[in-house]
DNA sequence: CGATACCGATACGGTTCCGTAGCAGTATGG
DNA sequence: CCATACTGCTACGGAACCGTATCGGTATCG
């Protein structure tokens, strides 16, 4: 069940999720869904939670190194068209239900984390201005990717990644 | 009509609209409707343009001031809770339907031309490194704030505009 | 006055959901 | 072997949509 859950999400989004759609594809009766998850949405929930996974660390030694990594693995995620339809879908149902508005700032925080420990290290190596803050920093980094991709829809050309995070490390720099 | 069909929108996104709704608040005829507007998506399109107002020029003389005025205009419009509905959901759904895409994308030029226009002008005083893009110029700056009110539905403390706006100008010296 | 055009009210058929209920089959375990 | 627990199948009632159709009333214009 999680997993056609999971599969639907992915590819029509949340608005293509229904409990019916989850029988009809896993094969099981529409009462053993209801016997195992109590509503509809807990199903949901718990197939999404599933997918919050942990990113790991990106350690190069410098801070344009670190955050370049990271960027270039967000931008490979971020542009994947289904990702975009389930991320896009999650935040706009956070803005009625609370409970995907928490997954919703777990799917945030797990992705920033690392972005958060790669700006530690900078900082504590003098790359950044120690009167930035750090959260807001990372707002910053991330911000010009997560414009293009989700707000302008678009997709990033050779090398571009690599000229944003310059910039933002020069924004950044003491 | 087009009335009805834009309060529900703001209030509950475009998920809450319904060709039923839009006839009970408006007093007007189901049938009536649909002898104007053929679909309900084509009622919906024609309210959701009639909201894409040009956004006025901005001209204080100096890149920065420029930058500043214009996103906190932007920030006092998008941390409105209506409007990021509005937004968040026209963006959903303009991953399946081309028309609302093309809403969408209507939505975000118009919001971006002052800042075009601002950022042309800052280039021409030597403000701005002149191997900048500026297309991706614009979408630099605005990221932090598209990130931090659409991706991390938050809002933004005293002062926090104009320091974003700062390292923005900074990144984009010569 | 009368044709034409527009509108409101209402109802309908069809679809898609939701969540529940009843009933029969199977597996497990004391 | 039999009770208990799960499961599948099917159907149901209720709700919300969609888009269409019918029909009586009004208003505008020649």
């Amino acid at each position: 069940m999680l997993r056609a859950t999971q599969d639907i999400a992915v590819a029509h989004g949340l608005e293509g999720f229904s409990v019916d759609e989850v029988a009809r594809r896993s094969g099981v009766a529409k009462s053993t869904i209801y016997r195992h998850f109590g509503t509809g949405d807990e199903l949901l929930l718990a197939a999404m939670g599933e997918l919050v996974d942990a990113v790991p660390d990106a350690d190069t030694g410098s801070l344009l190194g670190d955050l370049t990594l990271i960027m270039t693995q967000f931008v490979a995620i971020a542009t994947q068209p289904s990702i975009r339809r389930l991320f896009t879908s999650v935040l706009n149902r956070s803005l009625d239900n609370d409970d995907f508005a928490a997954l919703q700032e777990e799917l945030v925080t797990e992705r920033k984390a690392p972005m958060r420990r790669a700006l530690q290290r900078g900082m504590a190596r003098g790359e950044i201005d120690p009167e930035i803050d750090l959260e807001l920093a990372s707002t910053i980094v991330q911000g010009p990717f997560v414009a293009r991709v989700l707000h302008e829809r678009g997709s990033f050309r050779q090398g571009e990644v690599e000229r944003i995070v310059e910039l933002m490390v020069k924004a950044m720099a003491p």
